[in-house]
DNA sequence: GAGTGGTCTAGACCACTGA
DNA sequence: CAGTGGTCTAGACCACTCG
């Protein structure tokens, strides 16, 4: 190994911080291979004449990228890259349309006030069919193609207006916030594919029958009761979605492109 | 907020978890709401006795776990939940059915070696059409029902004999690993719908035009050249991927389920 | 028993914020 | 300026592993 590597104690950037980019570069250029054990804490402590605290840290920024384990009582060694658990970062479809550069604009088809079906009964586990429901239904598009079709339901709290300002935040946890007291704090996302159907096709402007991602949001609040719920169809032509595992150069963690 | 809350310190649960858990039931209970500013460091660690950095390892669980943020200078704040940030673990579709507790087997359909053709050779970054590849076609059942259909391709190098074991481990990555010397260690995957053309229905044994998952994989090593890609079809209607974000009770983080 | 990583301390100095 | 979080130190004791 290179011995020849240093650390500039009086540089703005922390020890800890260069520690660990010297270790992770060992590891990327493959002078350190997976399953080879790291210097001990106390012989890096040394070596650089720093702190074993400030090594602890250097190398807790190394398992939580998830490049090396440490085993209490033996030592601290190169994980074998893993690449079976890819994450796709879901941010926002929509979002995304923004970032890509393209105008994106959101057009509402519908704002109700509807009764709870059995179907909104049970997604929103309630007990009366009396309950209220604001039922808001919106299409996303980009460049004046329509990419998406979203149907949005959130419990009524009488005490509020229904609010013009929907439109601004179009998006689910918006719409609960505006119209409710009450704050969501947690999201369920289901992705599943389908093809659509004929009044989707139509909203679209594409054919029947044509793939689509559909998308189920369940929104909850602190108490884990249900408070907002939707289900979306996003175009199969316009989306997908790219993920990434193991030893990255970049945070380049994931993300939505247009096809 | 309430003052009768202890940290056992003979306890052998760390002082830092005991207080990274308290300070987290504090804001999951609504003690503490969302842009309300955490007692500074110094205060906790005077409340409960404790030293200064065990309150900042503390805090900076709840950093990671996105519940509060630090400000230097002015405080530690609770921060909104993020909902707009779900995230897809795609462990590997396949392991899922195992562990739904379901019979899984994989059947090869065929294992040859091929040329490259124009569009091998710009996924594996090839300037000649000379380099074979190692090509292989399976498919993927549980319970007598088939789900997948995967198309695997790995650069051959020449030292290494086709392996039997390559159905052992049927993931990509084995196959790289199984018949070259190179490592793997980072991976993109692409995630796009589609419908079945005719060939994928009759292995899949479902209609023509179903909805599926494509997952195109592509395996890279320490140069980040291309040493593995795979496009895989998984039934729409058996597969379907869940995710999360917020606020979470349980470290409940994605994952697959069978529809 | 010697050596490893895991936790914790009591201080120190710094960079940043806001009155 | 006083108060905040960010970094770092030089120790201490512990739990664990392995010969």
């Amino acid at each position: 190994m290179n011995e020849e590597q240093f650390i500039d104690k009086n540089s703005v950037i922390p020890i800890y911080y260069q520690l660990a980019k010297l270790l992770e570069s060992q590891i990327l250029r493959g002078e350190l291979k997976p399953g080879e054990a790291l210097p001990t804490e106390t012989e890096i402590a040394n070596r650089f004449e720093i702190s074993r605290m400030t090594v602890r840290r250097a190398i807790a920024e190394l398992i939580t990228a998830g490049m090396v384990h440490a085993q209490q009582g033996k030592g601290t060694f190169v994980s074998p890259p893993k690449l079976n658990n890819v994450v796709f970062e879901l941010n926002n479809f929509n979002q995304e349309i923004k970032d890509f550069g393209l105008k994106r604009s959101t057009t509402l088809l519908g704002a109700h006030i509807v009764r709870a079906d059995e179907r909104l009964m049970r997604i929103f586990q309630l007990d009366s069919s009396t309950t209220r429901l604001l039922y808001f239904r919106t299409v996303v598009s980009a460049e004046d193609e329509r990419l998406a079709y979203e149907r949005k339901y959130t419990i009524y709290s009488k005490s509020k207006p229904i609010l013009e300002s929907n439109l601004k935040d179009p998006t689910l946890s918006g719409l609960v916030t505006a119209n409710n007291d009450v704050l969501p704090v947690s999201t369920q996302k289901v992705l599943q594919v389908s093809v659509t159907t004929a009044e989707e096709a139509a909203i679209l402007g594409i054919g029947v029958n044509a793939p689509v991602f559909v998308i189920e949001e369940t929104l909850f609040d602190l108490e884990n009761k249900p408070v907002g719920w939707s289900k979306s169809i996003y175009r199969g032509d316009r989306y997908q979605l790219t993920g990434y595992d193991g030893w990255l150069r970049k945070d380049n963690h994931g993300g939505i492109n247009l096809g």
